[in-house]
DNA sequence: CCCAATATGGAGCGGTTGATCCAAAATATG
DNA sequence: CATATTTTGGATCAACCGCTCCATATTGGG
């Protein structure tokens, strides 16, 4: 009995995702923020509460997208490949942007005030959901004999995770696709996991996927 | 034949270094710096131009600090100590800043604009010379014969900075002691490395530090 | 001792910030 | 069709932003 929206509030977080992404928390105003979501600040206010709760909810879009890939990953590959795979992917998907705009939750994690406990802890929580992945993985790869039990799960992730968010920093000042892979590429083959793709062979990929 | 300057600069840079390591580029008022660092506009202006130009500086001068830990190390350590020895020192200096500050040079990599070609270009020569310091020192230490000659220098020197980076992330998100010096301490270990400190032992050297 | 030269204090510039408010528009329900 | 309810557009708020300007203070050189 009232008035319909006219917006996708789906789409219009994607939109703020996608500033404060590209932008950060501070540097992004109300007004990038409208004009990219096309509200007005009556409706965006009325939809999102203060550009501090909006960022939280374009957090969390952003996130939900990262939980995805790990479910796929969990679900289509086996252990060692989804490990692998998930770096290939990262790696792939951040020298492939123009932008270069790394990775909002590492963006965020260092952006975000650690007096701010409640976004603190959100940022937290999805880094530990991540080594998790990799500590499931790794224990599961383990267990069936894919993966050596020379190292220890909890061990393996943890330096797994570094090893990750180093990258994303890596990627941010220095988009050189023969440091990352090797950053990353040696972790997996000291720890007997799958290796990463070839250079050639990645590179023809994300040709492909550029066209 | 003029008026002479009534602060200190290094102080003056050092208090600005302060503040924005504490709350980062855009966080940081030109009045929150003016207050810290005990200037009027006019002051703060004539000496050190505008804000970006200041933020470099406090930049430069917080890197300062980081080269002199990696010469100390170089020159008062073995090779594999030194490397060591790098690691700890970030670790415990992280653990006990209670303002979870993590490392300025990591902030700023995140925070900084791709667009921003001399700023980007700083980070990025800057994180190049902590990696070129790894390579040396593995190098070193495999001519030694400290080191096992079973893994590139050039691979080390990037494993091990994306770890550094991966460990500054988290410290400002998740300061625990036990995933911090298990991720770096994997690492060492892998590569044959000098473990780091027991926990115990470092803990009593925090604390002595603090009283 | 006066003057050129630099530093200081602080008012205040135009612009932007995050956020609010209200009249007008659009709908479902009675 | 009228009304209650919500959304929309856009003017507008006080506060803050980075920065400039100028009168005043403080020095060394002639």
């Amino acid at each position: 009995m009232a008035r319909p929206r006219e917006f996708d509030e789906r789409a219009a977080l994607e939109a703020a995702s996608d500033i404060f992404w590209t932008k950060g928390y501070e540097a992004t105003s109300t007004r990038d923020l409208m004009a990219r979501m096309g509200l007005t600040p009556s409706s965006m206010y009325a939809a999102f509460g203060d550009k501090r709760r909006l960022f939280r909810r374009a957090l969390d879009h952003y996130l939900e997208r990262l939980r995805e890939k790990m479910s796929y990953l969990e679900a289509n590959a086996s252990p060692g490949e989804a490990i692998t795979g998930f770096f290939w992917d990262t790696i792939e998907r951040t020298l492939g942007d123009a932008l270069q705009r790394g990775c909002m939750l590492v963006n965020s994690a260092l952006e975000v005030s650690p007096q701010d406990a409640e976004l603190c802890g959100a940022v937290a929580q999805e880094l530990k959901l991540i080594e998790g992945f990799f500590r499931a993985r790794f224990s599961e790869g383990q267990q069936r004999g894919d993966i050596a039990n020379t190292h220890s799960a909890d061990n393996a992730a943890r330096q797994l995770l570094a090893v990750l968010l180093g990258i994303r920093v890596l990627a941010r000042v220095r988009p050189e696709r023969l440091l990352l892979t090797e950053a990353a590429g040696q972790t997996l083959e000291l720890l007997g996991l799958p290796p990463l793709p070839a250079a050639a062979a990645s590179a023809k990929r994300s040709l492909r996927r550029r066209s």
